[in-house]
DNA sequence: TACTTGACAGGAACAGTGTTCGTGAGTAGA
DNA sequence: TCTACTCACGAACACTGTTCCTGTCAAGTA
C-alpha cells in the first residue's frame, strides 16, 4: 500500500454507513413508537434520534420544534379514530357517547397525546373530519347551531382532560390491588375525618371512593354532558 | 494580629451574612410568587432558590421534590377559594355554577396552578372543606348519592382543565387585535373547506369560531353540565 | 468541467431542568 | 468533650430542547 508523500496521513475515517433519509414521517413513526411503549415523557428529541440511529439535530431539518412533533403525533393519533358514518335522530345520544367513548380509546392507545393535545385546535384533516362527524351527530340530535358548535370544544375537552389525568396518575401502572388499597385508605381517611366539618364526605365515603377502576366515572361524565346537551333542545 | 506558626494560612473565608432560616412555608411563598408573577413554566428548583438567595439542594431539606412542591402551591391555591355558606334548593343549580366560576377564578389568580393540580387527589383540609360545599349544593339539589360523589370529580376535572387549556395556550398575553386576527382566519380557513366533504363545518363557521373571549365557552359549559346533573334528578 | 448554491446530516456546545452526593457548620444530648 | 442529627449549599450528574458550525452531496449555471 502506497501512500503519496504529500498527502496527509490522518486516521481513516469510519464509513458512513448509507442510511435512509431523514423523513417527516419517519421521525413520528420513531416518536410514536416511543409513545406507545414508554409514553410521553419518553418522546424527546434525544430518544426520537437514537431510534433513528442519527443525532438530535437533524430532526431540526424535517420539524421545526418539539412542538410541532407533538402536533404531528396528535394527528396521526386521530387517523386512528373510527366514528360513525351516519348520525341516527333516534339514537344521537348513544352516538355521541359512542364518539366520546372511541377518543378516549385512541387516547389510551397512544399514552401522552392527550398531554400534547390539550390546547391545540384541532385543524389537520383527520381531526377535522372527525369534528365534522360529530357535528353531524348533534345536528340530528337537533342541537342548536351555536350550542353544537361550543359542544366540539367541550366534547373534547372533557375526554382529553379525562385521558391526560389518567397518564399523570400512571393509572396504567396499578394493579388491582393497588388500586383497591389506594381506595380503603382513602375510604377511611373520609371516615375519619372530624364530623361536624365533613358530614357529607363521610356520609358518602363509600360512594367518593367507588368506581375507582373501570371507566364507570367516566361513563357518568359522558352521561352527564350528553343529557346537559340534551337538555338544550328541549328548551326550545 | 498573630498568628499560631503551627496553623496554615489561608485566604480568609467570605463571612456568610445570617439568614432568616429556610422553612417550607417560605419555599411556597417564593413559588407562589414567582407562579403569579410569571407562570408555572418559571416555577423551578433553581429559581425559587434564587427568590430565597440560596442554593437549589437546599430546598431539598423542606421539600421533597418538585412534585411535593407543586403539591403545596395547589394547597394554597385552594386557601384562595371562597364558596357560599347556605346551600339553596331553590338555587342550586346558580351556586353549582357559582362554585364552578370561583374555583376558574382561583386558578386564573395563579397560573399554571392548573397544571400542577391535574391528576392530584385533593386531600389537603381547604379542598376537602371545598369539596364538603360542593357535596352541599348537590344535595340540596336532591342529586343521589352516587352522582354527588362522582359529580366533585367531574366539576374540578373540567374547570381544571378549562384553566389548563389557557395556561397552555397562553391566552392571557392575546391582545384583542390578537384574537380577533385569529378567528378571522380560522373562521376563513373553515369557509374555504371542501364543500362535499365538510358541509356542516362551513355552515356553522361563525359559530365555531364566536366566544373566542370571554366566558361565553366556559358558561356554556358550565350550563350543560349543571343541565346534565339536573336531569339525574328528574330520572328519579 | 468547474464553480456556486442550497439542503441535509449531525457533532459540539449552549442554556436550562431536577436531583444526588459530599462537606461544613451548628445544635442538642450523653 | 464527643457524637449524632439537621440544615445549608456547592459541585456534579443525567437529562432536556435548541443553536451553531462544518462537512457532504446534488442540482443548476457559466
Amino acid at each position: 500500500m502506497t501512500h503519496s508523500p504529500w498527502q496527509p496521513i490522518s486516521p481513516a475515517k469510519p464509513a458512513r454507513t448509507p442510511k435512509e433519509p431523514l423523513t417527516r414521517d419517519r421521525i413520528v413513526d420513531a416518536a410514536m413508537r416511543l409513545l406507545v411503549d414508554q409514553g410521553y415523557d419518553a418522546v424527546s428529541m434525544r430518544k426520537v434520534a437514537q431510534v433513528l440511529d442519527t443525532g438530535p439535530a437533524s430532526l431540526y431539518a424535517h420539524v421545526a420544534n418539539k412542538k410541532e412533533l407533538d402536533q404531528l403525533l396528535v394527528d396521526r393519533a386521530a387517523e386512528e379514530m373510527r366514528l360513525p358514518e351516519q348520525p341516527d335522530p333516534e339514537r344521537w345520544q348513544e352516538q355521541l357517547k359512542d364518539a366520546m367513548r372511541e377518543m378516549l380509546r385512541v387516547m389510551r392507545a397512544n399514552p401522552g397525546v392527550a398531554r400534547a393535545a390539550i390546547g391545540q385546535v384541532p385543524l389537520g384533516e383527520r381531526a377535522l373530519l372527525s369534528t365534522e362527524r360529530i357535528l353531524a351527530i348533534l345536528k340530528a340530535g337537533n342541537i342548536p347551531d351555536q350550542a353544537a358548535a361550543w359542544a366540539v370544544d367541550l366534547i373534547p375537552l372533557y375526554v382529553t382532560a379525562v385521558a391526560f389525568e389518567e397518564t399523570v396518575q400512571g393509572a396504567w401502572a396499578w394493579t388491582p390491588e393497588d388500586v383497591e388499597g389506594f381506595v380503603t385508605g382513602l375510604r377511611t381517611y373520609f371516615e375519619s375525618l372530624p364530623a361536624d366539618r365533613f358530614p357529607i364526605t363521610i356520609a358518602l365515603a363509600g360512594s367518593l371512593t367507588s368506581g375507582a377502576s373501570g371507566d364507570e366515572r367516566f361513563e357518568f361524565g359522558i352521561t352527564v354532558i350528553t343529557a346537559g346537551l340534551a337538555a338544550l333542545v328541549q328548551k326550545t
